[in-house]
DNA sequence: CTGAAAGCGCTTACAG
DNA sequence: CTGAAAGCGCTTACAG
């Protein structure tokens, strides 16, 4: 029954057998029309009996297309990445195709050298999840019209198709939250300023202040760290100042969780004596001693997004070049307990602070 | 300078270009001997001159080799998987691999198609993270001898070559330390009976008990949840036995985890009420606020070793079909709060149960 | 030491 | 509607 692992079948065997050409029985194969209705049944016949898979290599050898596409993140082991990669890889099988994994760790050298080597392996497309603002090797890519597809972090120069949370809005709103929740100083943790979101997270944190009337304190401000050591140290210094934050808001969920351990480790308790939140809504977020408020993005949707606009991308590059998509997905706040604002009247609030 | 990326130069007109033939190109190019030093110098010149690189495609046509290797996981966004996956990019590419990523959530037929799509891709060799004890699929890629090797699970038969925790002993030395604080209701929820992983460390338990001349009560015992709300289920059901246990291993850490939220909706305090355990030291379980205590595993070298040997195997395959390798690597228990040792001495502890 | 030729397994004009 | 031929970009015996 099964055919036998060792010598595949080729597509001249498959020929033989049905007494065709090899060009008949890759039409068949390829869904071509004018085949006789007899000698498609034919092949059809051959190709199973001889369990025939045609070699993907040299199909892409003639016809350039590997039915494989480039994945490229920052840290497969943050959940974010890793439930967007689910995502991708998911929705990739599902079109027929395989993706490669490449992880860079936010080194841009490292980035632009998997470029090169998924172009070299022949990749259709390229799903870029850690741009930087200013990215040499993406931008090139990006002008030189080789289908690619950004998610999560953008370009500064706005130029290619992305899909991207509302960073800003997100921002914007959890700052908001806070001060309806009477807090007047209000931290921020920034991830590194040489990425979008961090940056567009900020902004909308500005932004918040400014429309209420509140000034922007540039101590409260820490920019550049989205690894957990780094923000645990931040946070550290964060409370050691005086007045003291009465929350801090942090660039995303892992840098937020460092922000849990270093007030644990002060004696400083949440959301009491500090509320706290973060970005993504990762699986953690919600564990019950945890309970982290925190901006929810859809990462499931945004992986899938990004595989079907890179597939229409490889379908119709020019469409792409001439008018690239800018997908920009709404934040949705998510409050649990970390910040406060369940089981505590403002009034009860306002009376801590 | 940088080479116009829209035609890629191709060997001949490297090789017009240094004044020789394609194939005296290709020999330099993969460093064989016997060309003659000028004419090596002139072919490199042509190369660089050309920003010449060989379409792996057409190279993997010929030689069989695609420089691509795939790896099967259970789920990606389960910290041991992404962390092993990490480890196993980064050191397949440090090799001039590159990896083609799969999900099986656990589902045979799944896998079953994701290996049959990896060697229509040409992949050189699999690694597979997710097997099951019983797995016909598995079993008939090791007799084929095609190149693959397992990491954390294996098969019942102990066919092929694969790296995984001394799991058994991980049970052992877990279950000794809660009898070592007094235990005497240990509760084991072990993953599906169909993973070696959670069938080796409920081995390792049961062998702990009658080592110490204990019985093992079957209503102790939880088969079946690898997942969080399964375990989550689990735990209460156990949780309103009574007597009530003392103290439960979780097959995983991510069930203890869940284990951890059902005692906390009980009101259950741990580890005063319950002792907790979990496996593989996730980044979480040392988050201040759960201090799991866990069987640690050495992910990073788990995964380096599984590209080691697979690499080698592809090499070699004749002297891995004879004798396949059978790492196993040695747990190490990490003790922190959630199980009660630290700060307690026995007699308190004695004293509450 | 080097080149001409064949070939890896497909697809795709080009004829018919 | 179908086949013979050329070709995708390499590598590898085979001669010399």
């Amino acid at each position: 029954m099964i055919p036998q692992r060792s010598r595949p079948a080729t597509i001249r065997e498959v020929a033989r057998r049905a007494g065709v050409s090899p060009a008949t029985v890759s039409r068949v194969l390829n869904g071509r029309p004018y085949v006789r209705p007899a000698i498609r049944a034919a092949v059809i016949e051959a190709v199973e009996a001889l369990g025939f898979r045609p070699d993907p290599i040299a199909r892409s050898l003639v016809v350039g297309a590997s039915r494989t596409i480039g994945l490229i993140v920052a840290d497969i082991t943050n959940p974010f990445y890793a439930e967007t990669a689910k995502a991708i890889v998911e929705t990739a099988r599902g079109r027929g195709y395989v993706v490669v994994l490449c992880n860079t760790e936010n080194l841009p050298n490292l980035q632009a050298e998997q470029i090169r080597m998924l172009q070299e392996q022949r990749v259709e497309g390229i799903i870029l999840g850690s741009v930087h603002r200013r990215d040499p090797a993406v931008e090139e890519l990006v002008a030189s019209g080789f289908p690619c597809v950004m998610y999560n972090r953008r370009l500064l120069t706005n130029a290619g198709t992305y899909v991207v949370l509302d960073n800003a809005r997100g921002g914007e709103e959890v700052t908001r939250h806070f001060l309806a929740l009477g807090h007047r100083r209000i931290a921020f943790l920034a991830g590194p300023a040489s990425f979008s979101t961090a940056a567009d997270r900020l902004a909308g944190y500005r932004r918040a202040l400014r429309a209420a009337g509140r000034p922007v304190d540039p101590r409260l401000i820490r920019q550049g760290q989205f690894k957990p050591d780094l923000a645990y140290q931040a946070a550290r210094e964060l409370f050691q100042q005086r007045p003291r934050p009465t929350a801090v808001i942090a660039g995303n969920d892992l840098t937020a969780f460092a922000v849990l351990d270093a007030a644990a480790h002060l004696g400083l308790r949440v959301p009491e004596d500090i509320g706290v939140s973060g970005f993504d809504d990762t699986e953690f977020a919600s564990n019950e001693r945890i309970q982290l408020t925190t901006v929810a993005q859809q990462k499931v949707e945004m992986g899938r997004l990004a595989v079907n606009y890179l597939l229409e991308f490889i379908q119709d590059p020019d469409r792409f070049r001439r008018s690239p998509i800018r997908h920009v997905l709404p934040p949705t706040l998510i409050v649990r307990r970390s910040c406060g604002a369940m089981g505590r009247t403002r009034a009860g609030l306002a009376a801590t602070v």
